[in-house]
RNA sequence: GUGCCUAUGGUGUAACGGUUAACACUGGAGCUUGUGGAGCUCUCGAUCAGGGUUCGAUUCCCUGUAGGCACCCCA
């Protein structure tokens, strides 16, 4: 029997399907982002996938590559040059500084786009990905960064987790630039240790310190006494609010491109996840790209799929429940219509019910509810439509219950 | 781009180089249990592709492909 030339179930490399319970739990995350930044006073805004390329490309000369090679770009029907976006603080930026006279300053934002880069992909990284952004534009004090990295800390908390979970790591771009110029490096040697230093704790000490020698410069020399002073005051305000859990590192730089002042990122504390889960910082100049005005900004991002190893590494994933709450199972197929009466009493009271054909026989019926994790099973039949007495049973204990008509919905209204 | 690992039904696993590739779950059909989620019977369904070694390859080797992981990079 010769095969047929079907088509592949597989999803494209990189991504992934959302199964009802994936979809589930990016909607639990969603639904927490949301709940933790609007109590801090966060709003949502949104924007397209597809963007003009060059707001990738102005960044700076070196991104040019890495937009080329990592990013999904093609060219339109009408010549232009489109990229699907691989991050959302440019988009965010020209929605800003579009509107920079009408927005009131500070202004709290925040989105969850889904976000696509041409890249292989390994653990905690795919070519899409949905990603929280939250950010504060118009204020330049330590407060915003400080509330930043405490929003941050808020949404891991309000997923569950313990401060012993997760660790805070802050790191200093103006501190790294003071460095560079007191050490005398050019532009080029201060990228060459930016970059060093990024990599620097994935690297063994000895591999790390070897090229610091070969760059002229010792982990003495570079390391302070103390934290820097922003990195410090930022700490200082973060005890304040009751977060312990952060760190000045070195490490920290976040690339080499946007940043300007204090830089951070959140870690699982357990070294199975290594990529970083939070990261953001203070970036005072991007928005001069599209104005002449500057607007400071500081914000941070996260990746579901890193979230996800995280929870799923601590145990704190939520279980998967389908919105619906009951189950109707008809005797025979001609109850369809008397069925959904019933379901549609309870539709209007606001309970979530699916109704069956009664194709199948009650015992398959029963079982496609337990295996969409229904928690509650209606029958209707001859008898409880003649009797007016409805049974429920409850598909997790096995426990029945006796109903009337009128007494269903009421029931469930009760759960 | 580089390196390492992996590849058997839809899923998870099994098969010293040797009969007809096994088992569980899932799917389908039926029986049965007189409001029934159980049980029983039957059934669909696989060695990634191409070469090589061998009397004989799921098994060993090579190439390709796909996937995973790490590096590079990470906005």
């Amino acid at each position: 029997m010769g095969k047929k030339d079907l088509l592949s179930t597989e999803p494209y490399k990189g991504v992934r399907d959302f199964y009802p319970e994936d979809q589930a739990f990016l909607n639990y995350l969603i639904a927490t982002f949301r709940g933790a930044l609007e109590r801090w006073g966060y709003v949502e805004y949104n924007a397209s996938i597809l963007e003009p390329s060059e707001i990738y490309k102005a960044k700076g000369s070196e991104n040019e590559e890495v937009v080329r090679e990592q990013t999904y770009t093609f060219v339109d029907r009408g010549e232009r040059e489109v990229t699907l976006r691989p991050e959302m603080t440019p988009t965010v930026a020209r929605m800003v500084a579009g509107r920079r006279r009408e927005l009131g300053f500070p202004l709290r934002w925040y989105s969850i786009p889904n976000c696509f880069r041409y890249e292989r992909p390994q653990r905690g990284r795919l070519r899409e990905f949905w990603q929280l952004n939250v950010d504060i534009f118009g204020s330049s004090s330590l407060a915003a960064d400080a509330e930043i990295i405490a929003v941050s800390h808020a949404i891991m908390m309000a997923l569950g987790a313990k401060q012993s979970d997760f660790i805070i790591k802050l790191g200093s771009r103006m501190y790294l630039d003071t460095l560079m110029q007191n050490l005398n490096f050019d532009e080029v040697q201060g990228k060459k240790l930016l970059i060093l230093l990024d990599r620097s704790s994935k690297m063994p000490a000895g591999d790390f310190e070897r090229e610091l020698g070969e760059m002229g410069v010792s982990l003495e020399m570079l390391s302070p006494k103390t934290p820097p002073q922003d990195v410090l005051d930022v700490m200082e305000r973060l005890k304040m609010m009751g977060i312990e859990n952060a760190v000045f590192d070195l490490g920290v730089v976040r690339g080499f491109d946007y940043y300007t002042g204090v830089v951070f990122e959140i870690f699982d504390t357990d070294p199975k996840n290594s990529r970083s889960i939070f990261g953001g910082g203070r970036y005072d100049n991007l928005l001069a790209l599209f104005d002449d005005e500057k607007v400071p900004a500081v914000g941070a991002a996260a990746g579901d799929e890193t979230l996800r190893n995280f929870l799923e590494t601590r145990n704190l994933m939520p279980t998967y429940l389908p919105p619906t709450k009951v189950y109707v199972a008809l005797t025979s197929e001609s109850l369809v219509k008397e069925a959904n009466k019933v379901a549609e009493t309870l539709r209007q009271g606001g309970v979530a019910v699916s109704v069956d054909f009664g194709e199948k026989k009650l015992s398959d019926q029963i079982k496609t509810a337990t295996k969409h994790k229904i928690p509650y099973l209606l029958v209707v039949g001859e008898n409880e439509l003649s009797s007016g007495t409805f049974v429920v049973r409850d598909l997790v204990s096995g426990e029945e219950k006796s109903l009337s008509r009128d007494g269903l919905l009421s029931f469930f209204l009760n759960l």
